[in-house]
DNA sequence: CATTAGATTTCGGCA
DNA sequence: TGCCGAAGTCTAATG
């Protein structure tokens, strides 16, 4: 791990830094105080204030300030900077073109300045979304209903994928809209979309949604077109531990 | 602006470190080698490596790799912390109910920590989205078309809400759905979905939609439903912008 | 390269 | 507090 930092450098100690950070592709973490301007999908401005900025390795811009979760100005990766020294102030600016945009820090003041380069290989593993959702009723079709099975899944219709198409025990056809998360009154409105693409059917059709839970409005929505709910929740145990436990039973 | 920073301390240091920012409601940046385990709306785990971890003074708690604009994993505003320290490593824990979810970092080696308290009273000016928009046609209508008249906005129908309801010059009803950037099918079908609601109308009926573009599919599908559509980009100029202009013009 | 759909979406606004 | 809808959404997958 390399490393540098500083701590209340002045403007062309910034300047200095900022520049071999960044031609070494390092990350970058600057507090200080600032301005912004961003030019490009939308304006935008923001006064004088302390901020914490990140350039990342792969040229993501973040300018955060102390409150929510996002930042407040940002630049997607692969954007390309652009430093000045002007006035006592170090700019950075980083574009980006498709769609061009820009976004201009204004330092004033630099409290804090550092840069790393670390190591990192790991890639996050994850469990719980509408896929692993999707594949567990592929899997286990009992879950939805006895005699419950599939038959195609993204099968397209004129408006768009029915997320999973299957059979009753009785042959009736089973138009499935999945969620991975509380369905409103748009996951219904969806499903109600695919089941009139199949109303043209002489045979008796049913709708049913398949999320953990529905907001009270949706329920209302599906008594009236008729449909169904099924409550389910995506499988959360992540591939790894999965794996794990079958090695620990093989055993 | 209090600041406090220290590269490569030990275990107790970092927790104390910690510990004491946290009780001070402090932005911590902490740049180190961490394993991380999230559990809640879907359930995550994160390998070795080094990453940013940063808690805000409003209890948002993001951890940064080294690429891509979002972090890795994250936790929205007001989490609670809770730390500890075990096998010679610091856990710092962030959780939150509604939803029930948690975030635990370890860290094996910390390479630089730091905390700070600024000051930032500023809010972001923001110009150029969907709302601009849509102010712009209501106080300017013949931008649409000449004699356009603009009846109602966020016209509420079975189906939704239609973002400008109106009539042209020869007295035909015009729905107008708005999108801030290039328009995708999408945007077609839920033109069409609106337009479907007033086809029991006798009268003719035009929609039509406004976007800055639209891709190829969705001009394709504009024609097959004999909708229309005008080209118009949200004004992106700041409201600062537009009285500094107004003052210079009145001066 | 453009397009699309999902997201631990986040966030603000309104009931 | 819950729900809805826009966002400079971002991101990965797909054609």
């Amino acid at each position: 791990m390399i490393i540098k930092l500083d701590e209340n450098p002045g403007t062309e100690e910034v300047f200095d830094f900022i520049n071999e950070a960044i031609s070494k592709r390092a990350f970058i973490i600057i507090v200080a105080c600032c301005r912004i301007k961003y030019r490009g999908r939308a304006t935008s401005r923001l006064g004088s204030g302390d901020r914490t900025i990140i350039i990342k390795t792969d040229g993501s811009f973040l300018v955060h300030q102390d409150y929510n979760l996002e930042p407040v100005n940002w630049q997607p990766p692969n954007c390309k900077f652009k430093t000045r020294m002007e006035n006592d102030r170090v700019y950075i600016c980083g574009v980006r073109r498709n769609p061009p945009e820009s976004l201009e820090v204004e330092i004033c003041k630099t409290h804090m300045i550092s840069y790393h380069i670390g190591k990192d290989i790991k890639k996050l593993e994850l469990a719980g979304y509408e896929e692993d959702l999707r594949t567990m009723i592929m899997e286990s079709p009992e879950l939805i209903e006895k005699g419950f099975r599939p038959t195609s899944k993204e099968y397209q219709v004129s408006t768009g994928f029915i997320d999973i198409l299957g059979k009753d025990k009785n042959g009736s056809l089973m138009i499935l809209e999945l969620k991975s998360r509380q369905a409103g009154v748009n996951a219904v409105k969806q499903l109600k979309k695919y089941f009139e693409d199949f109303t043209d059917h002489k045979d008796f059709v049913r709708g049913l949604l398949v999320a953990p839970s529905v907001t009270e409005d949706a329920q209302e929505l599906l008594e009236k077109y008729q449909l169904e709910f099924k409550a389910l929740e995506p499988p959360k145990e992540l591939k790894s531990a999965k794996s794990v436990t079958l090695d620990f039973f093989n055993k």
